[in-house]
DNA sequence: GTCTATATGTAGATAGAC
DNA sequence: GTCTATCTACATATAGAC
């Protein structure tokens, strides 16, 4: 049942231009709001509203609202799993992998396009955080973001010795918790005394941050 | 209108007993159902159920929905912001302190509770969770919890030149989300591979992450 | 595919008896 | 303080015309 939202109806024919672009508004309204308001305070009729569409469109769509959910991560997710993998597999190309390597390969196709200011990957962001604090979207995380996640552990472990595979899963984790709090929680940062303004070097800093804390826990475990 | 919420009406003559325990109740039950369900998904009918009361109840000691929350997370927030200052206000009586010192006390008075399966204080970490990653309860994160975490930014950063500061602050956000990683998505570490089960190096694993990664940011701002 | 109208459920809050 | 009963609002979802 692992993928019970993302199924499609069969369809008699290819679905007409016009319908696309409207799914493609709806989809687009339903990120918007589910990361403005959460999954359970956005209603139907907000994103129908956002869309400009009537209610039930999004229900002939979406179908239910937990599946419209289930949709509008997964749309991105693969996109943004894709991204992530080709860099990975690009890297490998020139040569041997680095710590520092592999972690932009993960962080940078998410970094970029939420920081250039696209409402949307923005709004995802949010979606993601949404997704990974909340065991209620276990199975949906084990089926979007689990698999590429776990590649990357595993090409991180490689450069360590076996025995250190649980110091490096936990520190991943970290990892992604701080790339999340990079996009979801700058105001906090803000508020504590960070008066930079150069956006550019995030991405540094982070992989910096990150890596020197992988290789401590490492070293703590070997 | 900053503390709104925390605000109780002048009382004719002290509570009674049973309507103390009555109150504690409804707060711990409040606690529990908010942190399985998050905010909105919460009922206060399923918060009178848990606790054993009418739902009117709910209502007459908690106020509205959204008051009862403020009041249940400030209510455990003031508890933690004592214990860690405590804490380091006893360290510094020993001495010049140490960034693995200053982290220390942050993360231990929390661990600690959460950790020895209090079921009130794991659930208290889905709350902050939810609180710190959703900007509609941003005024209730600069009450509650900005004013210690802004008291250990400034004493971390006392440890670097001032340049460093913009970069402390980020660090500082990455390690608490870390640290709330490590509260509530364990599972997700035991996806990627980690197998370990002794709970009790948890604190010190984190700690190590977190010093190396701060030292790296601020190694990188100077 | 798209729209109108509506069925059905459940939410938060309170009035008023005890 | 506590309980019963209820008000009012709005949620999701679908039936059926076009």
């Amino acid at each position: 049942m692992s993928r019970k939202f993302l199924e499609e109806k069969q369809r008699q024919r290819a679905p007409s231009q016009r319908a696309l672009e409207t799914r493609a508004r709806i989809f687009d309204a339903a990120e918007r709001v589910f990361s403005r308001a959460g999954f359970d305070a956005a209603s139907i009729r907000d994103i129908a509203e956002e869309a400009e569409v009537q209610g039930a469109l999004v229900n002939h769509h979406g179908g239910s609202k937990e599946a419209l959910f289930w949709r509008v991560v997964a749309r991105r997710a693969e996109i943004l799993s894709t991204a992530r993998l080709d860099a990975l597999a690009a890297r490998k190309a020139e040569g041997a992998l680095s710590l520092n390597a592999v972690l932009t390969c993960y962080f940078e196709p998410y970094l970029s396009r939420a920081e250039c200011g696209d409402v949307q990957w923005l709004a995802y962001a949010r979606l993601v955080a949404i997704v990974s604090s909340d065991t209620r979207w276990q199975e949906l995380a084990a089926t979007c973001f689990d698999p590429t996640a776990t590649r990357f552990v595993e090409e991180i472990a490689a450069l360590y010795p076996p025995k250190a595979q649980g110091a490096v899963a936990a520190a991943f984790i970290y990892s992604v918790a701080a790339l999340l709090a990079l996009l979801t929680a700058q105001w906090r940062m803000v508020a504590m005394g960070d008066g930079r303004t150069d956006a550019s070097s995030h991405l540094d800093e982070l992989v910096a941050f990150c890596a020197a804390g992988i290789e401590a826990s490492v070293a703590r475990a070997s």
